[in-house]
DNA sequence: AAAGTGTCCAACCGCGGATAC
DNA sequence: CGTATCCGCGGTTGGACACTT
């Protein structure tokens, strides 16, 4: 039925937000939470689209983001969620405390792909490149033959986990991408071992925030304190330097809120240790 | 030092699902 | 029940930066 533009493009500005921009758009939502994006730009002062705000919002200014490279065990958590939900990036990130599916999704173009294909291994199907088309559709119990000894059966624990989001929230299975070949990615990490990082043992038994992070329904009541409590998975606090920078001078925009100048200021003296 | 090439990633586009009317 | 609107997702683009020649 052709839809609309999400806004008229007279007036709305695109391209990359300004520090300013940031700053209106973090501080209105902090305070008011989003209830309909639309009209986040209009209320906030801002002239862009809801949309473009709700991309700058979840891709950057969300305070529970990591900011920084994927670990080795966030990588190869993302190949074997890859390999069971394909593409399905936000339910992959979903998985992935702190990271958004973009950036996932960056990484993997970028980075993991090419280490597939460098290791032989097909992106998209994860089976052995040159096995491929020898291999019969199988099954999501099948054993995937790469180096002869990567099976299902490796990581029940994680199919539990993936399976059970995947019925919570109630997705079709993955189309045919069934095999995992555990040891894509890390290099060095064995092929039955990788679900002995604590990171990913720690994914596989807990319950991952789902949305209902304190902001999504942020008052002015709320206290910005609670945020240091919702990432169970980033002890040291998520903020980016270059969001940091401005929060540290946060009283200019009248934000006023002592307990997000604490976190601020708790972000500078540990970003040295996340990278 | 300059030009060319490659890489990264923030942001945009367009589509589909959900929901309101 | 059909249409309109909104939100979220995945694919893609393009600018900035890094690296190589």
């Amino acid at each position: 039925m052709g839809r609309q533009p999400c806004c008229d493009k007279l007036g709305v500005k695109r391209g990359p937000w300004t520090a300013e921009e940031d700053k209106k758009l973090m501080s209105f939502i902090l305070t008011n939470g989003h209830c309909c994006w639309r009209a986040v730009p209009k209320l906030a002062g801002l002239l862009r689209c809801g949309k473009s705000c709700r991309l700058r919002w979840t891709n950057y200014l969300r305070p529970d983001l990591k900011r920084g490279l994927l670990t080795d065990a966030e990588e190869q958590l993302v190949i074997d969620l890859h390999a069971k939900l394909g593409n399905r990036w936000s339910k992959i990130a979903a998985k992935l405390p702190g990271r958004t599916d973009n950036e996932i999704k960056n990484h993997w173009n970028t980075h993991i792909k090419k280490k597939l294909i460098k290791m032989g291994i097909d992106p998209v199907t994860h089976e052995p490149l040159d096995l491929k088309q020898a291999s019969p559709t199988t099954t999501s119990q099948s054993t995937v033959t790469e180096s002869g000894e990567a099976t299902r059966q490796q990581s029940p624990q994680l199919d539990d986990v993936v399976l059970r989001d995947m019925s919570a929230g109630g997705d079709s299975p993955p189309e045919s991408s069934t095999n995992t070949a555990s040891t894509a990615g890390g290099s060095s990490s064995s092929s039955s071992s990788h679900y002995q990082d604590p990171l990913v043992k720690w994914l596989l038994e807990e319950d991952l925030p789902t949305g209902d992070e304190p902001w999504l329904n942020f008052t002015a009541g709320n206290d910005v304190d609670e945020f240091s409590s919702i990432a169970p998975a980033a002890p040291s606090l998520p903020w980016d330097v270059g969001v940091t920078d401005w929060l540290l001078d946060y009283q200019d925009f009248g934000m006023g809120d002592s307990s997000l100048m604490v976190d601020a200021s708790l972000v500078s003296s540990s970003n040295g240790s996340n990278f």
